[in-house]
DNA sequence: TCAAAAGCAAGAGCGGTGCTCTCGTTTTTG
DNA sequence: CAAAAACGAGAGCACCGCTCTTGCTTTTGA
């Protein structure tokens, strides 16, 4: 008995050290997953600390010695949800590498990791509400999300490079006024980039979580039907915009 | 005095019929402007009935016979916000459409008439979240909000148009996939406008609101600097997707 | 080894919310 | 002029986020 108390205690400092670290975490998660089940049900306004507290058969008061407010529990949520397209989006982009440099890939994976996207969101409605509709939460984001929230624009920027080193990129005239900021933004983000491609890519970012807004958000209910082909070709057309060579290119 | 009474009683329909009727107007317009103010202040969550009741004087429960319940002030709110950008970019469009027919104007318009939608959604953030952020009350938008939420694209549909009656349209080829729904989507929002530019048009509303978002939700934070050219010059490779011709062209 | 410290669940309670109901009063209507 | 409708005020219900206190358990450190 005390053999395995002194085994416990010369664990490595990785794992978990007691029961009550232990028990802290699994607590932590199952308010995490249950928050995460009102809010897919209810949307993010509906979420209440109460019912989840009640749901878990603890008292409200309890929940607070793992979350200090309501805010913060939102907030672990928005970098799960970070999390979660952002993974959605690289494996979608690790499955669009297998065979790497052939002509036209970067297209193709572009379009694979933009469908992705949109499948997640649509899956995740309230989720993706949660990270990309009104910032709910405070004025700013918290420092804990912009790592997780910077994940797809990665892959889009790594979809982007590689086609520039494997394929060439049929880049795009860059206009004066907009050269210092261009600059900017490509020692920024990615300093192997073409200043001339780098404010094209952050501006097709945007633009695809536009269209991928307007179709979860519902602005396109009673407008656009055929969704998924429309998706597809307004994301070709964006594709088209960064340099990636298309068929007609 | 009964006079008085008769003459009231005789006056046109569209006029106010008695004391009643005016000051339920006046009311009604006095919750909807506190309404806006706590909301602009505040956000969407945050607004309160009762705290608006209160800044008015009235106790909250003599509200509910001006509004039946708090989405049904959101969705007033909602419509007014649809309205206001609306008008806004019917107002830009306007200005910009003093000398008709000169080649080149359809892009000028459509840049000016997205410069106005982010200019009103930058001063007014939280009314812009309310609209095209996180869809708050219920889940799919009342049926009164249809119209008003209709009014940009009908702007930008009315710049196309012109521009393709005066100056034509560099139309990019349509994909086989896309036809039945660009035939449809252009029969459907524009009757006199070719298939091939009705899709990439509908395509072209979602990422501009794109764009706008991602810069007033704060995506764009510690990203872009320059806004203003960066927005400037993404609208303007916005146009030439719906084929209004640039400089380049 | 054992007392101090820290972590924890539970409960009561505060001020706030949306919303309903009732009750007089006032205005409109027939 | 009486019936009907609209209205403001108040009390009250259930719920919310959050704080504080009270005991209990685990961990810690001398």
């Amino acid at each position: 008995m005390f053999g395995a108390l002194r085994a416990w205690q010369t664990e490595p400092m990785s794992a978990i050290r007691g029961a009550r670290e232990r028990a802290r975490i699994e607590v932590t998660a199952a308010i995490k997953d249950e928050a995460r089940k009102q809010l897919a049900a209810e949307g993010a306004a509906k979420l209440s600390l109460r019912a989840v507290a009640r749901e878990l058969g603890m008292v409200s008061s309890a929940l607070y010695r793992y979350f200090p407010s309501r805010d913060d529990l939102l907030t672990a949520l928005i970098v799960d949800a970070y999390d979660a397209v952002g993974e959605a989006a690289e494996r979608s982009h690790r499955a669009a590498t297998g065979a790497a440099g052939a002509p036209g890939t970067g297209l193709a994976r572009w379009v694979a990791v933009a469908c992705a996207v949109r499948d997640w969101a649509l899956a995740h409605p309230h989720e993706y509400a949660l990270i990309y509709g009104s910032p709910v939460p405070g004025y700013t984001a918290p420092q804990d999300t912009v790592g997780p929230a910077a994940r797809v624009g990665m892959v889009l920027i790594a979809i982007v490079e590689d086609a520039h080193r494997d394929e060439g990129l049929a880049l795009p005239p860059l206009p004066d006024e907009l050269r210092p900021e261009a600059e900017r933004l490509a020692a920024d983000i990615a300093p192997g980039l073409a200043p001339a491609v780098a404010a094209p890519l952050v501006a097709a970012w945007a633009q695809l979580f536009g269209l991928v807004s307007f179709e979860v958000f519902g602005q396109f209910n009673r407008v656009v039907e055929a969704r998924e082909v429309f998706f597809r070709q307004a994301v070709t057309e964006l594709a088209r915009t960064v340099g990636l060579l298309g068929r007609r290119g």
